[in-house]
RNA sequence: UCCUCGGUAGCUCAAUCGGCAGAGCAUCCGGCUGUUAACCGGACGGUUGUUAGUUCGAGUCUAACCCGAGGAGCCA
């Protein structure tokens, strides 16, 4: 084994060269004195086709013994051929040598339809497959497009803890721990925190895991998910949308240029991501309702379900039939801003001339997927602070730093959060949000 | 927490009115020089989610429970 070892996605670059690939048999088939294997090594897969007279006698029957998952070195030259099955595909390796490392025992993962509990319970083994290497690759791009996106415009990575000592926001459940003999929470955003340290870096965002023990059974949530939240000093509301719209537009059409194999594996069709680019729809919370009304009264169906549009009355939070109606009267994410003062957090800054609505926003996702990110302008007055934290019936002493933030030098500032998992299933075009983490935290499901 | 649906071979599924537990794939053996989830022949493979009940007889009917899926609420 002299050829150099190179990858499956490099291919293309040693077209009738000798070249080596180390990996494992995704699949294989046989016809007499010809064996294919599908040979993947984590960047791609391709074929490798064994020929009886083109390999000594005891590689042959290495191929023949070869199982599915076997790992496998094999030596061979490289062949362009547009009918060779792979991904990205279209090369194949005529065969010279081949090593078997460890003969896998029966796979139970055969490449047809499994069920999904069966999926979830070797969710360590159904990484291999095609697919949910996709998701992960295009995951890891949508990641890295995040982190760039911001380093380059001046924001700061100044993460924030996942210990707290107190909820931020009062309504959703937490995960306990026991610190020390105290009881501790696991957190669900790091945006208060964030908002201390925008008054020493200007711009920052902090990027981790956050943690809600909701009893929520559906396709849009997890137990533990993964969101950005950036935090901007001297930035309103309306700044805060064009740094979003400019934010996710370029992490779609970077995965539309570094995942293009990725996204075909995913048969995502991608005219409709092409489309994500900036600026977005901007739509008040008063003309959405009138929109979602208007759809009631005429008996329209939700896109995707077989339920009438539910009417909704103003001030209320919308459900997830709203927001499916809504995104999809736009081919483009659609901000939906300045809801109702009652359903947001205690932080949002309430209009100015009109208090009972607040100078909130959120972005839903086309196609069904829902809020992608959700973010406000905060309170930037102390005292106007103090009395929403009075509202809302919260405990004075916790907050105390985060009133402190507003006496020592307040302006304006904004932030927003964005959910990696939802981001990565509108961008891959999955059903449900299980495959966009390598180990999902489902509510009633947690192994492996 | 509530509503709906489901659980039969390693996997995907079938089994008529309550009447002998079946097929394809996988695995193993044999055959084939272009397969794309190959094909042909053979072999192996079962406490029908659990417990109790009805019945001459239960995969099938009843009850409770367990597990899974989809949805609602809540949320990113």
């Amino acid at each position: 084994m002299q050829a150099p070892i190179v990858t499956i996605r490099a291919l293309h670059e040693h077209v009738d060269q000798e070249v080596t690939i180390q990996g494992w048999c995704y699949a294989k088939t046989g016809k007499g004195k010809l064996v294919f294997l599908q040979v993947r090594d984590g960047t791609g897969v391709c074929q490798a086709v064994v020929f009886r007279g083109n390999v000594a006698e005891e590689d042959f029957d290495i191929a023949k013994a070869v199982t599915q998952e076997s790992s496998l070195i094999v030596r061979g030259i490289v062949k362009a051929d547009p009918r060779a099955p792979g991904i990205p595909g279209g090369y194949e390796i005529d065969v010279r040598g081949l090593e078997a490392l460890g003969i896998s025992d029966p796979y139970p993962i055969q490449p047809k339809e499994h069920g999904v509990e069966f999926l979830m319970q070797n969710r360590h083994l159904w990484l291999r497959s095609s697919r949910q290497w996709a998701v992960m690759r295009v995951r890891a791009t949508i990641v890295r497009s995040i982190r760039d996106w911001l380093d380059n415009h001046g924001f700061l990575n100044v993460d924030t803890p996942i210990i707290t000592p107190a909820a931020a926001e009062g309504t959703t459940t937490l995960f306990e721990i026991d610190y020390h003999g105290e009881p501790a929470y696991l957190a669900q955003t790091g945006q208060l925190y964030n908002e201390a340290n925008i008054f020493a870096f200007g711009k920052v965002y902090c990027f981790g895991p956050t943690f809600r023990a909701e009893k929520s059974k559906t396709r849009r949530h997890l137990q533990e998910f993964w969101m950005v939240e950036p935090e901007i000093a001297f930035c309103d509301l309306d700044q805060l949308m064009e740094i979003e719209e400019q934010f996710v537009s370029y992490i779609v059409q970077r995965c539309l240029t570094e995942c293009a194999p990725e996204l075909k594996v995913l048969e995502r069709d991608t005219t409709a991501l092409q489309r994500v680019i900036a600026p977005f729809p901007r739509i008040h919370y008063d003309d959405a309702v009138e929109m979602i009304n208007a759809a009631a009264a005429r008996g329209e169906l939700v896109p995707g379900y077989p339920d009438p549009v539910p009417a909704i009355e103003w001030g209320d939070d919308f459900g997830s039939p709203h927001e499916t109606y809504i995104a999809a009267q736009f081919d483009k994410p659609v901000f939906v801003h300045h809801y109702p003062t009652q359903v947001k957090a205690f932080y949002m800054e309430p209009e100015a001339n009109r208090p009972e609505v607040c100078r909130s926003v959120d972005l839903l996702a086309p196609e069904g997927y829902g809020e992608i990110t959700g973010g406000s302008e905060r309170m930037s007055d102390a005292s106007k602070l103090l009395a929403a934290i009075e509202r809302h019936h919260l405990p004075l002493e916790p907050y105390q730093w985060y009133v402190d933030l507003r006496r020592y030098g307040s302006v304006v500032h904004s932030g927003f959060g964005l959910g990696v998992e939802r981001t990565v299933a509108w961008i891959c075009g999955l059903d449900h949000v299980r495959e966009t983490i390598a180990f999902p935290r489902m509510l009633t499901t947690m192994r492996p």
